[in-house]
DNA sequence: AGTATAAATGAGTCAAGTTCATTTTTGTCA
DNA sequence: TGACAAAAATGAACTTGACTCATTTATACT
């Protein structure tokens, strides 16, 4: 009999990492890493402690796999996010709301993948660096058309408009967790401090509507431009 | 003989307790926590492996005491900067680089910290949640005095503002980290850097030079404002 | 000097990640 | 269908390293 099942050997196969990716998941998120026990993984996988090792190099290359799949989801919820919006603006404030709604949501996973990032030596090499490169693509393809359509400041480094946007969130997620470490994320709480954040970003971005096509909206941005110019220089003046 | 040598019995024990944290220091960053071995911190220091548990209750004790001297003149050094400064302006300015300064100087320790920021269940009953606050204790003064010196918005909650300052501050410094691993910090950098990013809190603060006490200050500051909502409404009208 | 208390020691214990010789399962071919 | 080779799985044994504790050494006080 090739097949006691209707199923080929690659897909058991698959089946049985998934399977244990899961148990991994779980056993993290509930001890993290230290308390964590190999033996207690392989329990829930339903599998021996060696059969582990067979799928994984070891107990960090199992936590690899767990954070792997947490950037998956999070980075295909942002790219389907921006899809829909279609204003600068919109995208950006889209962004830092699924940003703290994944991470206040899966904070465990974000917690255990925290100190591979501080891993300076080998971050380049390790495995979270392209997790964190496809993430942030989305981001950066969002500024990039910003700045083309003239909505967004050009002036400073697209890195420095990334850390800016993502040092804050990872920082605001931070103390929401110190201050309230059994919170469920409430959704109201989320846009009002995506809509508070996005109140800092938006200057410091300089970011301005779109243009309209409208032929007299030319006439008004001109108009906007030389009232803003005045401020300043009377911001100066005042010194 | 009451005293072999002109040292108390406490300062002895003083003594030997900086040794040990001292060599904590050594071994942990060179080697990371884990790599750490607790028979290469008790060699360095020159005591036996025991003793250390007279000193400290365990593994993590001995990186708190580390991570504590790095948070200690990481506070001191803001708070004799800000003093030297008169202005917010100023005094953001320098707590910008003197956090990156001090964390790119120490990025191993900052490395070492990072995880116990973590662990949301334990955190805010943590030593580390005091060594925080001592330090924010000092941006959030400059940042008091600057709102009641209307220099700064004031309609955004203080743990914010401290957010989107310290959250961009730490991002800069992993993206940099994870750049150059081996950068050794370059004051030009970091003062360029600095004002790259006081070029993006300036903004998002509200951040203006101090109303001069000059009689007719407060009637530009008011033209100030009403031309601001000026442009604002435009804004609004050209969406 | 004698003694009680504090401090230091390091061999022994224990827990947990990793390895590997052995066993079981699977797919193929006569 | 039954032998057989390759793949997969197993779990007991090994290893490493944090932590303990019975014993020894140093200190201060009478």
């Amino acid at each position: 009999m090739p097949n006691s099942n209707n199923k080929t050997r690659r897909e058991r196969l698959e089946e049985r990492e998934e399977a244990i990716i899961a148990a991994a998941h779980d056993e993290f998120v509930e001890s993290g890493f230290d308390g964590a026990k190999i033996a207690g993984i392989a329990r829930r996988a339903g599998v021996a402690e060696g059969t582990l090792y067979l799928y994984f190099k070891n107990k960090s290359a199992l936590l690899g796999a767990v954070v792997g799949a947490f950037y998956e989801r999070l980075t295909a919820g942002a790219a389907e996010g921006v899809a829909r919006q279609e204003a600068t603006e919109e995208r950006l404030a889209f962004l830092a709301r699924h940003h703290l709604h994944s991470c206040l949501q899966e904070w465990a996973i974000l917690a255990l993948a925290m100190p591979a990032l501080y891993q300076a030596g080998n971050y380049r090499s390790s495995e979270y660096f392209g997790f964190n490169r496809n993430y942030v693509a989305v981001f950066d393809s969002v500024v990039r058309e910003g700045i083309a359509r003239g909505e967004i400041r050009k002036d400073l480094p697209l890195h420095l408009m990334r850390d800016l946007f993502y040092g804050t969130l990872e920082h605001s997620v931070r103390t929401i967790m110190a201050r309230e470490p059994s919170a469920p994320p409430r959704q109201t709480e989320i846009r009002l401090l995506a809509e508070h954040i996005m109140d800092m970003v938006r200057p410091a971005y300089s970011l301005r509507p779109r243009p309209s096509p409208a032929t007299d909206s030319a006439a008004l941005h001109d108009i906007t431009r030389r009232l803003e110019d005045a401020v300043s220089r009377l911001e100066n003046v005042t010194d």
